[in-house]
DNA sequence: TCTTGACTCTCAGGCAGCCTGAGGGTGTAT
DNA sequence: ATACACCCTCAGGCTGCCTGAGAGTCAAGA
């Protein structure tokens, strides 16, 4: 019989640790004194520990390592816990790889511009959205907003005739690539809340859930393609491919101040 | 503003988040209602919690994220605690990968033996040992009890001579590599709790602190030899390699019944 | 105007795998 | 007798939130 302090010392297991095994009914000791509470290991029980220590080493968590001590766990069970944790090693290894691919990109982003960068790029995944969209044809550049302006109006007119009240968000979806500036296919679209009809101009449909590539431009409406640019080479330094229509979320826009508004950037995206 | 369901649903944090982030101080709300203590975001607040949410992927703590935050942080300490953060998420991919490793070197030993191991490999670290130490020389295998258990009988008696308690545990270093059966070089060794001068035949010395790979046998001691074989093959197999003489230590022993003893078997190793 | 339903608030407690510390009993050697 | 090393059982803390209870708030519809 061995007190717990040298069961600990053989074992290299805190006393705290064996003590909450026991709590867990993962390794009781093979007696308690009924008056003092003290608690009695045996060096049979090495092997079992040494086990629970091997398979929380592997990234099995306690609860888990009690079913595969179980008596009369099937050789297959085992076996298919085993397979299952390691697909999740490996999903953690590649989440590693990638977080010490950003971190080695920010480093170099900050050796070159010697600051933070000014956009902080994430990825997500947005929710399916309910929307009306009314979709144009923007010859050149310059005229997007004597374009886009009235294709919102369609689409909040139909709304309101529909009697959908607004409820401040907008966005556009760009079907041309970034970098084309001649006759853009764009739609003006406002996220709605339940199904309509739509018209031949205004089309009522849901944009399904999508991975997306963010940043959040604020501050001047001009300097807005910045935020453009340093998406796309963040997508194109992080192995990232577009695949998809882009999207400007309009969060603030007063237009009397076009030097304080709010732009999020989403390019649909894939892991190459 | 915004409300904080609004600003949840914006940035794609939940609510709670928001209100822990508050908490902590990460990110106040631009104004509290005093009377019904609702929150009020603003957009422009969507950048600081892009970065807080950046800095998270990057594996940063809350508590990390608030001081990188906070202004007046010189650009020199950033970048050091992104290099250090680097080597952080290093550390956690390689620990990652070995056990990944692990875990498939254990599916192929299920898929050989059609059972999971009888033996647990642990890598550990034991710490320094001040020991009283008789080495011998032993001819042939098969003399092994005849050299060791004399050896032990002086360690023991010097150590009553000296006054020193047996507290019950011994092992043993063996300095022949474990595949040499003739001549083996090994020493018998007690632990001891303070120093001693020593003599001509029994040395008192630390043993320092060192990586181990470490086996528990149990059971019969005739099978011993198979913890042996299995803890080389896994040293092999792991990407290990030994580094100097290796220990036995007799936990439990008793001598009438030697089908029921218990015995750690450690090996020095180190990453290749 | 009243009611509904969607929001919001503040606690309190939980999660995993322990660690720390308080307050008290036990065992043995001097 | 005393000192010291152990042992015990709580209670609370760590991180980054989530869940749920109980209660107040706000805008729209009947």
């Amino acid at each position: 019989m061995i007190k717990i302090g040298d069961f600990a010392r053989l074992s290299q297991v805190s006393v705290v640790t064996l003590r909450y095994y026991d709590e867990m009914d993962l390794l009781k000791p093979v007696t308690v004194d009924a008056f003092t509470g003290y608690r009695f290991y045996s060096a049979d029980q090495l092997p079992r520990l040494n086990r629970i220590l091997a398979l929380k080493d592997l990234g099995f968590s306690l609860e888990q390592i009690k079913l595969m001590l179980a008596d009369g766990l099937a050789l297959e069970q085992l076996r298919s816990m085993l397979t299952m944790q390691r697909t999740e090693v490996e999903k953690r290894l590649t989440d590693e790889q990638e977080r010490l691919h950003r971190i080695e990109s920010r480093l170099r982003q900050i050796e070159m511009e010697n600051k933070m960068p000014n956009y902080d790029v994430l990825i997500k995944t947005v929710p399916a959205m309910l929307v009306a969209s009314r979709r144009v044809t923007i010859p050149t550049n310059d005229q997007v907003p004597q374009y886009l302006g009235p294709a919102y109006s369609e689409v909040y007119a139909y709304l309101r005739e529909q009697g959908v009240k607004d409820n401040g968000l907008c966005l556009a979806l760009w079907h041309s690539p970034a970098d084309v500036y001649e006759n853009e296919d764009a739609e003006a679209i406002v996220p709605i809340d339940r199904n309509l009809p739509g018209t031949a101009n205004v089309k009522v449909y849901e944009l399904p859930p999508t991975q997306m590539a963010s940043v959040v431009h604020q501050g001047n409406f001009d300097e807005f393609t910045q935020g453009h640019a340093a998406l796309l080479e963040w997508i194109d330094a992080n192995g990232y491919k577009i695949v998809g229509p882009y999207r400007e979320i309009y969060i603030k826009h007063d237009k009397r101040h076009l030097s304080n508004t709010t732009t999020e950037i989403q390019f649909p995206v894939e892991k190459v």
